[in-house]
RNA sequence: AGUCCUGUAGCUCAGUUGGUUAGAGCGCUACACUGAUAAUGUAGAGGUCCGCAGUUCAAAUCUGCGCAGGACUACCA
């Protein structure tokens, strides 16, 4: 037998996908997809680079799976997609993951451990996994080019992001200046936010809180408030952190909210006062019952007490009387003046201090409505204090002592914690006291001492704390470079508008907020494993310098040597523009050895580097550009792969990557990075949670790929859920999509195989004549059934076209199964199986098997995105060729206008509805039936059918399909208003009308099916009814079984005849012979002698006699046709057989292989 | 705390511009089929479409307020 075409005697997955990627790997098929494309136009993806410090989960799988599909499908269009890989070197996982091996912490590097040498460690670790990473990425299919990735810390990419840095420099979007940032007095480092979630950074503590009152000025602008003013007029503001009181700089109000002035006495001194809150507030700090007038009725009526009562308020200390005076809104209070609280020192940088402003994020949740606004120790402070020009005063120094200006308390520790044990004992004696009252404390009391108290009590909050030293933190400002994003920011917005978004929401949403609220980018990093700012300073700041090249580096560095700031240049091996790799490996420009650069300013001062490091943020948002090492190299590269087409990552990447790449191109090329972006979902566990290694429910990827295969890996990421959803992700949904989709493709294959084998069949594409342009569209030779598997394919193709090409691959995905599983393989197949085993060769076999080759041919095609593997399996197994250096295929011309395609689903309603007949009556399928009746509405309905017939009978067994014209009078009809149309124009009549037309007799049904309209009067009003607002469907033919489903309706004549009978029996006998064949282990092919035994039984007897030639036929048995009913059977033994025909008829048969 | 996503059958998911009795696959039950057999067909059980309120003749669908799960960002006087 011809062995054209591979047959598999199961479906092994991994195996395939194992066998698949040695045969790439052989034939370099990735180089011949890219060589294939060499002219084409670019499609252009940037690979987002991995940290190769921490292993691959199932999540990456994920990732580049849809990275994978995407860039296929484009070199499939005719696109050269390159990818270059990238890796992603720098950053705090990786110096957390050294410090950790090392046994090390920041504070060790410079004195236990060289810079140099943690430097090196950090460069050693970051690769460490990349052969596990460059495994798996070959491992699921990713075509990937990783002999050539771009790698962050290379002197040749960091050239080009301080090209990056000095074009925002000299645009003057880079500047210094200072944040509220987490910092550590205890360990003397800023805290970035990574660092502040890591888990028990935020404890439960009691601090002590006091409400302080900010004494009003009497100006014109105040004058409202001292209106019948009891003693002095305060505002009331809450803090939890008393220390940092003497640095307040101003008050901030919620300009929509309400305050109120209220007449009441001070707690601790007892004096007459008026303060200032938020109405919401009252209730925190007054009693209700205390409240004047009602305090006074209430005396009154108890005959207690007359006149006013805040005269004889002394006499009880603790029930204070209080009094609104009234009422208005926080914007009526903005720029209201008071006295400083705690006139240590005056604000530096000019500022307008000690007034109060209005700022959004005042709520009165707690406190007092009024925010106490110490601009150094409260981003948001800083902000609303920078709005409004207000000055600062920072009184706390880097240790967390307060400054000598702070008279009362200078060179405390502002938290009792950062004292040592020795420390708070000495301070204690000093103190006089017992025990260590903290400064928060003693501020406290000296308010409550100088009538500047309203409240003091503990509070008790969550307070966030260093990890390291496990201190509390301080927000303390420190020094900063930022980018200028806040300058391009309409721009950012514009150009944000333009990108295509996967899922939308995340561009105008998560996205499109966050540029709304800007900040500026803050650069600085205080570490050691980075890119190093490229910026020199004199010591006094007045003169600075950026660097954009190494080249420019070397010729400052040759100044410097000759002004007499250096000795000798450290890079003197390195040859200015000679861009090979070597040159630029004799030079490292990270930390410590850019430091020990020292230039000379103009004026001929030293210029040392300020020592931080940029945010690894901006790495890979220079990706981009630093890849190609532009602009230094391949200007041309870099202008043809700019912006990108596509790219794809976590949706946790919005505010990283997505937004970096997006804020530089912004600025230094005024373009978009990238015009569509998918942003795909996590990858959870079967029940939703989280993956993580505490929890134990990670997937390991490589154990899920031996075991599942990549395909179905991918298959089942892609087809479960839309990427941007969270994936549940179950071991069982996999097995699902390799039992159903790869089960029912590879079957349906494997069968094509087996008889294009025997046959020779040789695949002809002029055979379906569907070449575009040719009039002649189709082969006569095709049935029905192949014209409607062809339409279903065509359609298919346009759907899985328009699906990636919006970048929706899970509809892609579930096309693709939907067609092979239902129409391809449980209907096409199923229906046409004996056209490729029966008969001779001819027209209406070769038409079978060009459809089956060609379904089959598009189907590996158009899944090949998703499977790249069993795709091309199969795409070889078929043509010889890679499927992936195919041309997607073109939209054949339709073979049958379309029309196949409902027909084909009113042939499965029609079929559907027998066989439930058939099943209600008890009788078999194999028992024919003479008759089946349809009644249809018009004439399309009555074409369709026509086409199918053929089919519905073969398919149900029967030998007669009817079609009968809905007028006809044996039917009984049904009528159901259709709410859409009529809903329009009846509006609120509706309801009454559909009650009206669903009460309708036959006479009224024929009578609107005749006129085409008719009157109805509704609740008194006379409306009119067209044909058109109602479905008229058959219900009944008399007479008949009958099963109807929506609109169809199918009657069954069950009348069984003696002919009919017999052909029951012989149809069983075949299938019981066929049976025993495939028992015996007989090829398909082999012929048999068969003998059946005549056990007296007439309707066995009839049946035989009757359906010889025909039972002969089907079982490829070569007895004479009168030699097979015999009295005895022959005694050769181990071929006969005692079968079960039906519940009352058995026979017993020889069956044994046939000599010749 | 803010922004965004998700919530439909036991599970995984569809559900067009609002329209009649809300669907599919898996799983479950029963029956059938047997030249696809680890497949297939038919029938059945299984739903307060997360809740409440509103708009409308009509809401799974639109609006508002909540609840639950998740992500990101921020972190509070």
């Amino acid at each position: 037998m011809d062995r054209r075409f591979p047959q598999y005697d199961e479906l092994d997955l991994p195996k395939v996908a194992e066998e698949v990627l040695k045969q790439w790997e052989a034939e370099d098929t990735f180089g011949q997809s890219l060589e294939l494309r060499k002219n084409a136009p670019p499609f252009v993806f940037y690979e987002g680079p991995p940290s190769a410090n921490g292993l691959p989960g199932i999540h990456h799988v994920m990732a580049r799976t849809i990275k994978d599909i995407f860039c296929r499908y484009q070199t499939q269009k005719g696109h050269r997609v390159d990818r270059k890989a990238g890796w992603d070197t720098h950053g705090l996982p990786i110096e957390l993951g050294v410090e950790k091996e090392l046994g090390i912490t920041k504070e060790d590097i410079g004195k236990k451990i060289s810079i140099a040498d943690y430097n090196a460690a950090c460069k050693k670790a970051v690769m460490r996994y990349t052969d596990v990473w460059n495994d798996l990425t070959e491992r699921i299919g990713f075509w990937l080019d990783l002999e050539h990735p771009y790698v962050t810390y290379r002197t040749k990419y960091i050239e080009s992001v301080w090209h990056l840095l000095k074009q925002l420099y000299d645009q003057n979007l880079l500047y210094k200046g200072y944040t509220i940032q987490p910092y550590s007095p205890a360990a003397g480092t800023g805290l970035s936010s990574h660092e502040l979630n890591q888990p028990g950074t935020y404890k439960p503590v009691k601090d002590t809180s006091v409400v302080a009152m900010f004494k009003v000025k009497r100006d014109e602008n105040s004058e409202w408030l001292f209106k019948d003013a009891f003693g002095d007029v305060f505002i009331l503001a809450w803090t939890t952190t008393p220390w940092t009181l003497p640095s307040n700089c101003a008050l901030t109000v919620g300009p929509k909210l309400e305050y109120v002035r209220v007449k009441t006495f001070n707690p601790y001194t007892h004096e007459p006062q008026t303060v200032v809150l938020a109405k919401a507030r009252l209730k925190a700090y007054f009693r209700e019952e205390m409240q004047e007038p009602m305090r006074t009725i209430l005396a009154k009526s108890l005959g207690v007490h007359e006149g006013d009562h805040f005269d004889d308020f002394k006499k009880d200390v603790r029930l204070i009387p209080w009094q609104i005076l009234d009422e208005f809104y926080g914007h009526q209070l903005e720029g209201v003046r008071y006295e400083q609280l705690l006139p240590y020192a005056q604000p530096e940088g000019g500022g307008d201090a000690f007034k109060v402003i209005g700022g959004d994020f005042v709520t009165t949740e707690d406190g007092t409505g009024v925010v106490h606004t110490a601009p150094s120790f409260g981003a948001d402070d800083m902000r609303v204090a920078r709005q409004h020009n207000i000055g600062t005063l920072t009184l706390v120094d880097l240790q967390g002592r307060f400054k000598p200006e702070v008279t009362d308390f200078a060179g405390e520790y502002v938290k009792a914690e950062y004292h040592t044990a020795e420390e708070l004992a000495a301070e204690t004696k000093k103190q006089g006291r017992d025990k260590y009252l903290s400064v928060d404390e003693r501020i406290a009391i000296k308010l409550k001492t100088e009538g500047r108290a309203f409240k003091v009590e503990k509070y008790e909050h969550n307070y966030p704390h260093c990890w390291r030293t496990d201190k509390p933190i301080l927000y303390y400002p420190l020094d900063s470079w930022f980018v200028r994003v806040t300058a391009k920011k309409d721009r950012l917005i514009e150009l944000n508008k333009t990108i295509n978004w996967k899922p939308e929401s995340t561009g105008t949403g998560r996205f499109g907020n966050w540029l709304e609220n800007l900040q500026d980018w803050n650069l600085s990093r205080s570490r050691y494993w980075g890119i190093p700012l490229p910026i020199w300073r004199t010591e006094d700041g007045g003169e600075e310098l950026c660097i954009g090249s190494v080249k420019q580096l070397k010729e400052e560095i040759t100044r410097a040597v000759k002004a007499g700031v250096m000795k000798d240049d450290p890079y003197a091996s390195f040859q200015v523009g000679d861009m090979s790799d070597a040159n630029y490996d004799t030079v490292d420009i990270h930390r410590p050895y850019v430091d020990n650069i020292v230039l000379v300013s103009p004026s001929g001062k030293p210029m040392k580097r300020e020592t931080d490091l940029i945010d690894v943020w901006f790495d890979s948002g220079a990706m981009p550009y630093a890849q190609w090492h532009y602009p230094f190299e391949n200007k041309a590269a870099f202008k043809e792969k700019f912006p990108a087409a596509f790219i794809a990552e976590g949706v946790d990447q919005t505010r990283g990557w997505f937004y970096t790449l997006h804020a530089i191109a912004t600025l230094t090329q005024d373009s978009v990075a990238y015009k569509t972006v998918v942003s795909n979902g996590l990858v959870l566990d079967k029940v939703g949670q989280k993956m993580s290694k505490r929890l134990g429910n990670a997937v390991d990827p490589f154990k899920t790929l031996d075991q599942f295969g990549a395909d179905a890996v991918r298959w089942y990421m892609i087809s479960n859920a839309s990427p941007w959803d969270n994936l549940k992700f179950d071991a069982e949904g996999i097995t699902e999509v390799q039992r159903k989709f790869f089960r029912a493709l590879f079957n349906t294959y494997n069968f094509f195989a087996l008889y294009a084998n025997i046959d020779g069949f040789e695949y002809s594409s002029d055979f379906l004549r569907w070449k575009p342009g040719s009039t002649d569209r189709s082969n006569p030779a095709l049935t029905e059934l192949d014209r409607w598997v062809l339409d279903s394919l065509n359609l298919l193709i346009i759907e899985c076209e328009t699906a990636y090409g919006q970048y929706e691959p899970t509809v892609a995905a579930r096309a693709i199964q939907d067609f092979v599983v239902e129409d391809l393989s449980n209907w096409y197949v199923r229906l046409n199986r004996r056209r490729f085993w029966k008969g001779e060769q001819g027209d209406d076999k070769q038409a079978a098997f060009h459809t089956l080759y060609r379904c089959l041919e598009i189907v590996a095609m158009l899944s090949a995105p998703i499977a790249p593997f069993f795709s091309d399996r199969l795409y070889r197994d078929l043509t010889g060729k890679s499927v992936h250096l195919s041309d997607w295929p073109l939209i054949a011309a339709t073979v049958s206008e379309g029309e196949m395609v409902s027909a084909m689903r009113l042939a499965q309603g029609i079929t559907s509805l027998v066989l439930s007949i058939r099943k209600k009556e008890g009788i078999r399928v194999r028992q024919p039936l003479q008759r089946m009746t349809v009644p249809v509405l018009d004439d399309i309905e009555r074409r369709q059918i026509t086409r199918v017939r053929d089919l519905i009978l073969s398919e149900v067994n029967v030998k007669e399909l009817v079609i009968l014209d809905a007028s006809e009078s044996k039917l009984t009809k049904k009528i159901k208003p259709d709410f859409k149309k009529l809903g329009a124009r009846m509006g609120k009549l509706m309801k009454s009308v559909a009650v009206a037309v669903n009460g309708f007799d036959q006479a009224q049904i024929a009578e609107l099916e005749a006129k085409g309209s008719m009157k109805l009067t509704v609740e008194g009003q006379e409306v009119e009814l067209l044909r058109d607002d109602v479905e008229i469907a058959a219900e009944n033919v008399p007479g008949l079984s009958v099963a109807s489903d929506g609109a169809l309706t199918v009657a069954l004549d069950i009348t069984l005849t003696d002919a009919l009978l017999q052909e029951g029996i012989a149809r069983e006998l075949v299938s019981r012979i066929q049976t025993l064949r495939k028992e015996s282990g007989f090829e398909v092919t082999d012929r048999v002698q068969l003998h059946i035994h005549d056990n007296g039984d007439p309707r066995l007897r009839q049946a035989v006699r009757s359906h010889a030639a025909y039972i002969l036929a089907e079982t490829l048995a070569v007895t004479p046709e009168d030699q097979m009913l015999v009295l005895a059977l022959p005694a050769e033994g181990a071929g006969i057989h005692e079968v079960e025909l039906d519940d009352t008829l058995r026979c017993a048969l020889s069956l044994v292989r046939s000599a010749n």
